[in-house]
DNA sequence: GGCAACTAGATTGTTAACAATCTTGGTTAC
DNA sequence: GTAACCAAGATTGTTAACAATCTAGTTGCC
């Protein structure tokens, strides 16, 4: 899972369809692909030693993904998110999560319990040493096993396209000055909600979360156009 | 919007990938193709008249939509949903139309407002003359609407795909005894929130009313179950 | 010098043939 | 009679060649 910190010229050879997905799709998220940048089919093929067939499906997966634009005769171009996209982003996260987090808090077993207080304990851990990437990770951990002890797999699905989308907003937010420490609070709350056990208020930390997600991503674009 | 009552046999005419989609895809909601029916490329060819290349696309892009399944060598089939399925699927539109009704609330014009309050009384006259049929359009149409007046991208792309999921459960919920009654109090109690710009109204009452329909479909199983 | 038309190269779209895999029906051995 | 096996047909997966379209650079004319 934590893997896939090297460089992109090392695992090229024969791959199949999915292959071509999941490569195309972590240089996007991983930031190796810019926005805007085009993506020639020739050039995928020889770089993964794929087919042109197998490209070609791929790209037409992705641009359902909604992360690769294709226009007619003119080729697949890495898909630019706006600001206003980020935001539309992450208010349906937050509604989408918060059902999460309500059917979590009235699923969750005792080991699940167990593992989500641990999680936030390694939050602190990394708040305290001022470990961006700890957090940046633990973070994600977070959303993820929420959303895991949901068990609610139409939501699960839709988080998946939505987080794809959003990736390349998410570490930059986590460099607001503060951030750390206010999203470590809101998520020591998700998770004591969700292990009361009480819904209505998994649901309601949850939201309150993202919609502080939005806030920070607007203070960010704010500070961006000031300079 | 309101074609295709027709026969399927009568628009076979050279198609390209999105026509072999939207065909299908509209055989599928509107019940021509079974659930679990395989749907064999060769068949599809020669129905549509496309090459076998624009229909493997159109499969593919089918399964990413979640309304086919298709197993390696063994062809693609119409995906069956299960009730629980079908209660996720509401679930989840539950929330993001809340969200919808929310920002329509806050983002609603004087013409929108006019537009939506003459759904309402559409919907009135279906109910009072007892049509079904109308009552169904019209009450898409309220969603709909709500949607548009939203004008939230992300949240409209991800109800496309609910939508086209969830719709062959949909026309049997309104056929329950009084079911079509409480809808209408409940879509009016959405219109008035929404035209009245308090979007916390909005959203409770747009997730109230489609949690109504999660015990709808509930009910609706157990009498099946019960005969 | 600037603009329009044209040509060559690059890139994508489409089709058809071939290869691999699965299903089905029958046959045979026990 | 049953179960394993085999072969033919049907169905899908893959590849390669061909056609259509676009882009950029060049040439010629005004």
């Amino acid at each position: 899972m934590a893997a896939s910190y090297e460089t992109a010229s090392d695992e090229p050879s024969t791959a199949t369809v999915d292959g071509v997905v999941t490569a195309v799709r972590d240089g996007i998220m991983a930031g190796r692909y810019a926005p805007g940048q085009r993506l020639p089919e020739a050039d995928l093929v020889s770089l993964y030693q794929a087919s042109r067939g197998a490209v070609r499906t791929a790209l037409a997966q992705l641009e359902s993904e909604g992360i690769v634009l294709r226009e007619r005769n003119r080729g697949a171009r890495v898909r630019p998110i706006s600001l206003d996209e980020a935001v539309e982003i992450t208010e349906a996260r937050a509604v989408v999560e918060g059902l999460c987090a309500a059917k979590a808090a009235q699923r969750i077993t005792t080991d699940e319990r167990t593992r989500l207080r641990a999680l936030g304990d390694e939050l602190r851990t990394a708040v305290d040493g001022s470990d961006v990437m700890a957090y940046t990770r633990v973070n994600q951990e977070v959303h993820r096993a929420v959303r895991d002890i949901s068990r609610h797999e139409t939501a699960g699905i839709m988080l998946d396209r939505l987080r794809t989308q959003s990736v390349r907003y998410h570490y930059t937010v986590a460099l607001l000055p503060g951030r750390p420490a206010v999203g470590m609070r809101e998520h020591i709350e998700v998770i004591e909600s969700v292990c009361s056990g009480d819904a209505d208020r998994a649901e309601q930390t949850m939201r309150a979360h993202l919609m502080s997600v939005v806030d920070a991503l607007q203070q960010l674009d704010a500070n961006l156009h000031q300079w």
